[in-house]
DNA sequence: CTGAAAGCGCTTACAG
DNA sequence: CTGAAAGCGCTTACAG
């Protein structure tokens, strides 16, 4: 039950309690003499910081919340384990809130987030109301949106190229030889889907193609596997462009599941590109969201925010790539 | 700018600041017309409490220190936000630090956290220090491993019965028909690994059998896998048993790039039951560890050791169950 | 460089 | 029930 203070730590060396607080901030001043009794009276007490009473007077927690949703969705975790790492090595934290996937649950929980004075607040994948974005700007608390678009000039955002992913995707699949191309959106309540469905839907038409079927798979598993079902019994497509990896997963099971070949039968293409993407198992052809990239632009952009206060919203979007393997059925010299 | 403060709300609502701050203690006294003053001022003003002055006086902050580090494990994603809801909605939240996977990582990784006086820590499979638990006792901060036992009495932690559950899948294994039965362990630096690789020998050695061969797989899949290559090559096992499921769909990978069916040429068995092994692609027979319970356990334990304050370990072990599915080959006639 | 002092936004005895 | 006051553990002008 020890909880060292700096009082104790300043009596122990001789030095005013000031004097120790300057020794454990960095850029303070204090005599090499001074720095010398003080660390080793502290190394002998045990003494840290106590980082709440600092960010209490300084106005700086240096903790972000984080919002997250979707953890099932492999590209998730891996964000967040990019996002913890980059924010760690610049001495931040993440404050970590589960959301509902509302609206309206998302603004409790942010309010809830901006109650522990976070410098911060990273979005993933979640859509907030415009009045709570004024409150956070009120605040002066920075909010960046991760992998989610969303319309109203108010937030800064970190997605990559969606409709441009979708378009590339699907003229890759109308080179390769398909012409009956499907494509299971993502939920069409998201930016993130609806701009994946019209890049898919305005390549198509430039092509002077009309699309096999258009579904909503929200961005869930059971879903998605319920529209593959659908989709493959009678007339089927040549080619499914499925919204995410997460859901063409499911596609995948579905196809087999009927008795045929992904790539041979019936292509299929993802949206992401997370790990278990490149698995034996499914081996999916998809679009590489860059999360490395992402995660990069999203620290800095809220550290930038952050340092220096500038509230105007900055909307980042990273290019994506086309990752080839076994999921789609390529006609003879094709080059992507 | 605004954050605006109990004195403020106070001025408004022509009351004492002490007043308001009753108004926002659960418990604390105040009479139905200050609350109601207070409660119109406040929503007027915007006014939220300060958690963080509040922790400093109150020495509660209310934030978990979660240390994790596998995240690419689909366990993790899945216990963090079951964690992450249960604790919310205890009024709880998470502050979550990425750790490397190394002692030494974890220990000062823990440092930092007890720095943010976090009320209590839960570090998921990974270890940490006698030196660092002793400091966390000291400045009396309960510690709950999750899913990761440790020797040495003063830790408490919740696991899964790792030995027995690997016995039951071994003996399954066995009476299902197999005989040259091989198992891919766990890192034998942790306890579970241990566990599952003793639990394997025991179960074989009551059979009057011996192990086919035992490798440690290290929790990592690209050794899992390279582990697996060899298994195959030459007079093969007719089973294997993975220390989880992560390691066993790389398993799965190469036992089908050789050629070979999972559940017929050779059986396979898990460790966890995460979502993916339920899936199409892999439908891995595995040992289910019941994740939700799992976490029930570690947060009531953990909260009932901060709100009583007991810092006598406590070592829970929940029971699993065998998870039936394609990627073993049944005998005739066999009940598992 | 260094100490005394004020103050960050709260909670909590202490009197009334 | 309620207000004035002390104090949680720090940082940061302000004098020296």
């Amino acid at each position: 039950m020890s909880k060292v203070t700096s009082l104790e730590v300043a009596r122990k060396a001789g030095v005013s309690q000031s004097a120790v607080s300057r020794v454990f901030t960095p850029g303070a001043s204090a005599s090499a003499k001074t720095v010398e009794k003080v660390k080793r009276a502290a190394e002998e007490l045990g003494y840290r910081p106590n980082v709440l009473a600092r960010a209490m007077v300084s106005g700086k927690s240096r903790i972000i919340g984080l919002v997250v949703a979707y953890l099932e969705n492999q590209f998730y975790p891996v964000a967040l384990e990019l996002l913890s790492n980059a924010l760690q090595a610049e001495g931040y934290h993440i404050l970590i809130f589960t959301a509902p996937n509302s609206t309206d649950g998302v603004d409790s929980v942010i309010a809830d987030l901006m109650d522990y004075q976070v410098d911060g607040i990273i979005a993933a994948s979640v859509s907030m109301s415009s009045p709570l974005a004024t409150r956070a700007r009120e605040a002066g608390i920075p909010v960046v949106l991760f992998n989610r678009g969303q319309d109203g000039g108010d937030f800064s955002h970190v997605t990559s190229a969606n409709r441009a992913g979708a378009e590339k995707v699907t003229r890759f699949l109308i080179n390769s030889g398909h012409r009956r191309i499907a494509h299971i959106a993502g939920w069409q309540g998201s930016q993130t889907g609806r701009d994946r469905a019209e890049g898919f839907q305005a390549a198509l038409a430039s092509a002077g193609l009309r699309p096999f079927s258009v579904v909503d798979g929200m961005y869930n598993r059971a879903i998605a596997a319920e529209c593959a079902r659908q989709l493959i019994t009678g007339t089927r497509p040549d080619a499914i462009f499925v919204g995410n990896d997460h859901m063409a997963f499911a596609v995948l099971d579905e196809i087999r599941a009927a008795g045929l070949t992904p790539g041979k039968d019936i292509s299929v293409v993802g949206f992401d590109d997370v790990p278990q993407a490149s698995w034996g198992a499914y081996d999916l052809t998809t679009w590489r969201q860059p999360v490395n990239r992402m995660v990069d632009a999203t620290v800095s952009l809220l550290l930038e925010r952050i340092e220096t206060g500038t509230p105007a919203p900055k909307k980042i979007e990273i290019e994506g790539e086309l990752i080839l393997r076994g999921s789609v059925r390529l006609a003879e010299g094709v080059a992507p």
